[in-house]
DNA sequence: CATGAATGAGCCTTCATTCAT
DNA sequence: TATGAATGAAGGCTCATTCAT
């Protein structure tokens, strides 16, 4: 019955993504690593243990792995998130103080700090890259911030006059201090804890002064 | 008199300066727009209206090149902001304010934002400009505005318990702001106006709350 | 039995060491028609019937292609003398005989003179090539000649005071003849038959009178 | 009177001889030190304490400085042997032994064997510097030796049968001298005065015996 | 499906030569 | 006459992409 509707994948259907999944993750070392011109395709290959033309039967271009690496290294980041935020059931000021936890850890896992450097230094020569950027991540976490900001509004936790369509300005910290420990950790290394807790604190202060 | 000691730059010398001045924004143009790798030599030299041999005359490579464009289009936004904040006679929080509104004039100007993004970006493969951008832009600002709230805390203006070692968490929404408008600018307009004004204030709000 | 321990090259295999060789005995043209630095890759890849980029999948740069080209076409008169030496069973006087023949078959077959005047002219710009080419060339032919005069003198052949260190005497005829040919055949023609005749019988009475 | 045949150079003329020999010089240091292809007319110019542009007042072409260095730093050699050997009223065994003396004196200065490996190597691809070379150098030493080669037949010092248009055979070993010290001095020192007269030693037996 | 050899467009850099000053 | 800034053709090398095996 289930048949009828969902598909049930092969052994060399799963091979395949398996093989995929190799990919995109041994192009998300490199990509990071390199930046994205500098990256070669030969040496993902590499990596990924297989033969540089095996790219080409999963991948069209060197471009859209690069897609594929962003997309699969966000949206983990982005779901977990919106379901963390729609079963929650505390207070908005707790709600926002997790979810920038979270950010935090997100943000300062693995090898994002690299990736995010990349995207941002990058995107715009991708338009559509930026599109699809855009849409999932940027505006669906930009629109959760704003719920949970209209939720502690309305509860009477934050003040109502703060624009909610600058949710930039809560998120920017979080970015920056990925940013930071790319580029300066070694010339001035950053306390993640501290500077976490002290952003959250100052967010705060700032919704409800 | 005092020609005997100084330099009188001949007509040649000038013309050599002018010529160098040509390039730097020449490649500044197409640095910002296609990134550094991307950039050809070619089409700055194309840009600048000279042939292509003749940036070599004045740079030893791309890479210097590029770090003279950092470093012309860098300089007169910290160097303005140092003098005027030693200059400045009245209080922290104004003080604050028209330095942070300095910022968002300097970030938003020409293709600031197209240089600040490759800067992040591609920063981290050029470990000496890190070096060099650390110290000379980063740290120079952040130590200013550390002066400025430390300053505020004298006066009773600040809170004496913000940690002014997390300066970063004060200026990354404007970072982010010059980062959005390059990135984002099709799809969610900015009014950055607004944005610098609701950011400023929120950073009052923290610092005094 | 024995194919479980050696070898056995593959079909493409074969073919990589074959297209190795196209390329090497292209270079081989080219340097020796043009020199090291005139000689352009563009023209060896059209002699060898392949793509320019080929080149770099079968040698690291120019260099070290040039390098494998003298190799390739010095090694086989080496060893090929060497062996001869070894089995032969006359006079001194024959073995002598017998082994600058071939040494003017050698010199002047094909592009050897080319060959020789290339490197007498450039090997002192590469260092290492200079190191390589007196080991394997220089000083082996060098010590073999030695043997044999030494051999001479114990047989009472030749006379028992000529400094066996100053082989070059004896050879360097045989090198300028090569060069001569390559140089001036064409103001002033060179019967090698007679010469290397000449030559021989003249080194012969030098050592025994 | 005199003013009506021959030129009495004016100041300003000298001047122009003085500078092009400067030009020369510097271009025999560089040429000597890097080969033909390799040296830098910037190099040249800056050796000679002049203008880059300066050089094209007093040569038309790289090409055509080359083979004002050579020609100006082998006329002297050729020149001095020349008029020795007309005045020398000795035995044909001393003339040659001083001529051939004279030889390795003058292959061995200052940077002679770079000069004559240079020329070795690259004088085959400037057709006319290879006509030049024979008629002025080669051609001429060839004669040279020739005439103190029958001079001593007819004299009863050399036996009647060593054929003169093989004289090759007898400076060979000095001109390999020279390119073996340039090549091999650090592998393998050549003691020159012992060599030398070896060589003549050689020389002599061959042409009593 | 997988491979990796082959390709050739592309780009940084060099340098002989020219020419305005 | 002297200069040195300017030029642009040329060449070594890289690497994304293709394709025969």
């Amino acid at each position: 019955m289930q048949a009828l509707v969902s598909h049930v994948p092969s052994k060399r259907e799963l091979q395949k993504e398996v093989r995929r999944n190799t990919i995109i993750d041994a192009g998300f070392e490199e990509f990071a690593m390199q930046g994205f011109t500098a990256t070669k395709l030969d040496d993902v290959a590499i990596r990924a243990g297989i033969g540089k033309g095996t790219i080409y039967l999963y991948f069209d271009s060197k471009e859209s792995l690069f897609k594929e690496v962003v997309r699969k290294n966000l949206f983990p980041m982005r779901d977990a998130a919106q379901i963390h935020a729609a079963e929650f059931k505390g207070s908005a000021t707790d709600l926002l103080t997790i979810h920038f936890q979270r950010m935090y850890l997100g943000l300062h896992q693995d090898r994002m700090p690299q990736l995010l450097a990349m995207i941002m230094g990058e995107v715009s020569h991708f338009p559509d890259m930026a599109d699809f950027f855009f849409r999932e991540i940027v505006s669906t976490n930009q629109q959760l911030i704003q719920s949970i900001i209209r939720k502690g509004i309305a509860s009477g936790e934050f003040r109502d006059n703060f624009p909610v369509e600058f949710t930039q300005i809560l998120m920017a910290p979080a970015m920056i201090s990925a940013i930071w420990r790319l580029q300066f950790e070694s010339h001035s290394p950053l306390d993640i804890e501290a500077y976490a807790q002290t952003h959250i604190d100052f967010v705060l202060r700032g919704l409800k002064a």
